[in-house]
DNA sequence: TGGTGTAATTTCATAATATGAAATCTCTTA
DNA sequence: TAAGAGATTTCATATTATGAAATTACACCA
């Protein structure tokens, strides 16, 4: 049993970065369902706003959804607290900065801020990717030690040619990232990929989530990485004394 | 006959900055909807990640809402090229700032760009505003004639004391927006609000969203205001150049 | 510890809505 | 202007959503 709600879902996940505009056909095509079936929902969506036709009769994702992001709680505060001081972080250093949170064991990446000068790097809000490997992940499991042991039981899987796969190792690195204050991943999630994360946190002392700094390994050992690092961990400083409390997630 | 689409719709559209969380009950009474049915939906989206259930078991918008609304087209664009122009102004005039397209003969906010230091004003992104009595609008329509016979049979309704309610004036109104190449609007729709706003272009000349800056009457006023027009005007110029080309709304 | 109240959650027969094959409309191209 | 491709509409039927009532979960308090 397929509910409306997964359709409708199921519609709206195939509007990607390269289709950002599809036809009926199209749509019933990739998800193998009818034609007048989507055409149904696809017309109701449109009269809400959570689709809009645009002049070729293609159809695109609506303001509503904008709306509605913006009503994302999180969201709000990042917007409002975050962003700017993100945002100077990419100017500075030519990166791409992420803001994660844990979501059910996972990296949740709810901020993404880059440039065009920003060196490229291949990541999505929205987006998850696992605790063990990166840099945000392993600062966020640093500080809630409560969600070690369930991402531990999934398995520690080799992703790249430095991931930790020995559980007794990854539980000294997160007592060195508590201790430090910050976390590196270098190869250990995506080959080629450095990053540094440090921890946000609420009023009540508890890291709700991590601001993340990523770049190509090559260019992020061309700069002055302690200095980075530095940027990081007090970037990450300001915006915890801002944000004051979160509770999601 | 109210379909699936149209009531998970309703149920989004209960969250709000002021009411970020509900409970299935909440959300019941305010639908006047069965609480069972109410919990069907709601268990499915939060499966989806359109809603997440918070630690008091209160529903939230959720991380999907985040990921679609980053692939809403102007969006991505919008991010990209004007963002950064926008909070220049922002920060230059300590004022709010805005973006809009037309959308079925009203102005429909895409984009809006505040800061903790900027005058206070009461507008929502995915909100609209009539077209006739907002520098948005004026200087929309006045780019897009086309527009401005439906625009009037809807009825030029008294807003606020400066609003334009006779047919002749605006269009006069309207050739002198094309003229000066930017639009006015002082206590037209919202009583002690002052607007001003000026055509953001695609590569084909066509005006597709404009460019606001709002605040209080006096604040405005208080200001070099000549100065400021020249700043919204040419900020939406580089928008212009930068963005190349949408094709939506 | 147990009792009470509030709200969330589940169940399942029934009511209501969504489905899809086929017909039709609407462009675009040759 | 004819042909083709895709969008749109129709309507009898299949499928899914609905809601009253039962159950569970949990916080608060004596």
């Amino acid at each position: 049993m397929i509910s409306s709600v997964q359709k409708i879902s199921r519609i709206l996940n195939c509007f990607t970065k390269d289709e950002p505009a599809l036809g009926n056909l199209q749509i019933a095509e990739k998800l193998n369902m009818n034609a007048s079936t989507v055409h149904h929902l696809v017309r109701t969506l449109c009269s809400e706003g959570i689709l809009i036709q645009d002049s070729q009769k293609k159809y695109r994702l609506g303001w509503k959804l904008l709306e509605w992001s913006n009503h994302v709680m999180y969201q709000q505060d990042i917007n409002t607290e975050a962003l700017p001081l993100c945002e100077g972080l990419v100017r500075r250093f030519n990166t791409t900065v992420h803001i994660g949170m844990l979501d059910s064991g996972e990296v949740r990446f709810v901020l993404r801020v880059a440039s065009s000068n920003s060196v490229p790097v291949p990541t999505f809000i929205g987006d998850t990717k696992p605790a063990y490997c990166t840099s945000t992940g392993k600062v966020l499991l640093s500080f809630n030690p409560s969600m070690i042991k369930p991402t531990i039981s999934r398995g520690l899987l080799r992703r790249a040619p430095n991931t930790i796969t020995c559980v007794e190792k990854l539980k000294d690195e997160l007592s060195s990232i508590r201790a430090n204050g910050y976390a590196i991943s270098n190869n250990e999630n995506e080959l080629g990929l450095y990053g540094i994360a440090a921890p946000i946190k609420s009023y009540t002392g508890q890291t709700i989530a991590a601001l993340n700094m990523v770049g190509p390994v090559s260019y992020m050992l061309g700069q002055d990485t302690p200095y980075m690092i530095h940027h990081v961990v007090k970037t990450a400083e300001s915006i915890s004394k801002e944000l004051g409390y979160i509770s999601v997630l």
